[in-house]
DNA sequence: AAACCGTGGTA
DNA sequence: TTACCAAGGTT
């Protein structure tokens, strides 16, 4: 591709200068700690991820021993990091990499995306960053990335188009490991330089050859991004509710999850769904983690 | 396909 | 203060 000898070397020595050092990366990170991360990097910043990745992995060196665990343990050890079905997964996942793998991390795109919790994103970043294999990582970084550069777009669609796949596949370098590094180096770019507010241009690898830098930075015009309202909703009643059971050392009786909110037909609503969903178990009127 | 699923930092 | 948004996945 012609615009090769563009992107990709000032992209590459840019990475090569000005990647964070991070406890996933590096020669000495397993792939399993590669996992774990990608597991809690899915909508939750890197600086919130940081400690509680080093208590998981010092806790839970390998799949084996947290699906050793229990689910609720790994639902505590979530911590506050959000979205805690995550962490319910991330144990599920464990177990299957037990039960079917041999306690080894599939190596594979598609084994990988049979797992629990694993979509197109973690299974090729996983694959990539794991295994250094050859993979399309389109997460929200990167898509960012190419929506200006090549677009001259300020942001990607929301969700991922053909078209948009395949140039992201024709930029792939040939090679293996060049391929994996190039795809952390593009999202590592999206992340500290070419972010989704206020981007800094003025230090871009590949501000000469921007298609929306030499546009003069147009607005989007796209349709607008819905803003997730948060307070009032069934989620911050369930953030509530499993706040108290992470909190408490076993079962709690029901009247302690009734006073974090009062609306009782918005809590029990909360409350059953958090059943449903396997992070919580009723035993009487007592409440736990699984 | 669009809605839902947590939490906290920043402008 | 509100709004945005941060390495998505599931239904």
């Amino acid at each position: 591709m012609i615009v090769m000898s563009d992107l990709h070397n000032p992209v590459l020595d840019w990475f090569d200068e000005h990647a964070r050092e991070l406890p996933w990366r590096g020669n000495d990170a397993s792939v399993w700690s590669v996992m774990v991360s990608e597991f809690m990097l899915q909508q939750t910043p890197v600086a919130r991820v940081l400690p509680v990745h080093a208590q998981w992995l010092e806790r839970w060196p390998t799949p084996a021993a947290l699906a050793a665990e229990e689910p609720g343990e790994a639902v505590r050890a979530w911590g506050r990091l959000g979205y805690p079905r995550r962490a319910l997964r991330l144990h599920a996942a464990a177990t299957a990499i037990v039960e079917q793998h041999g306690g080894v991390v599939p190596d594979t795109y598609a084994e990988l995306l049979g797992l629990p919790g694993v979509g197109d994103y973690t299974a090729a970043a996983i694959a990539s960053f794991g295994y250094g294999r050859r993979e399309v990582v389109l997460d929200t970084n990167v898509r960012r990335v190419f929506a200006r550069a090549l677009s001259g777009q300020e942001f990607p669609h929301t969700s991922v188009r053909k078209a948009e796949r395949e140039l992201a596949t024709s930029l792939l370098p040939d090679d293996p490991p060049t391929a994996a590094t190039w795809a952390v180096a593009v999202m590592e770019l999206g992340a500290l330089v070419c972010t989704a507010s206020s981007p800094g241009c003025e230090r871009c690898p590949i501000q000469d050859s921007c298609a929306w830098l030499a546009a003069g930075k147009p607005a989007w015009d796209g349709p607008a991004r819905k803003a997730q309202t948060y307070a009032g909703t069934d989620r911050q009643v369930r953030g509530r509710l499993l706040a108290v059971l992470r909190d408490a050392p076993g079962a709690v009786p029901k009247a302690r999850l009734d006073v974090v909110w009062s609306l009782a037909e918005q809590r029990e609503r909360a409350l059953e769904s958090l059943v449903a969903d396997g992070l919580v178990v009723r035993d009487g009127a007592l409440y736990a983690l699984p």
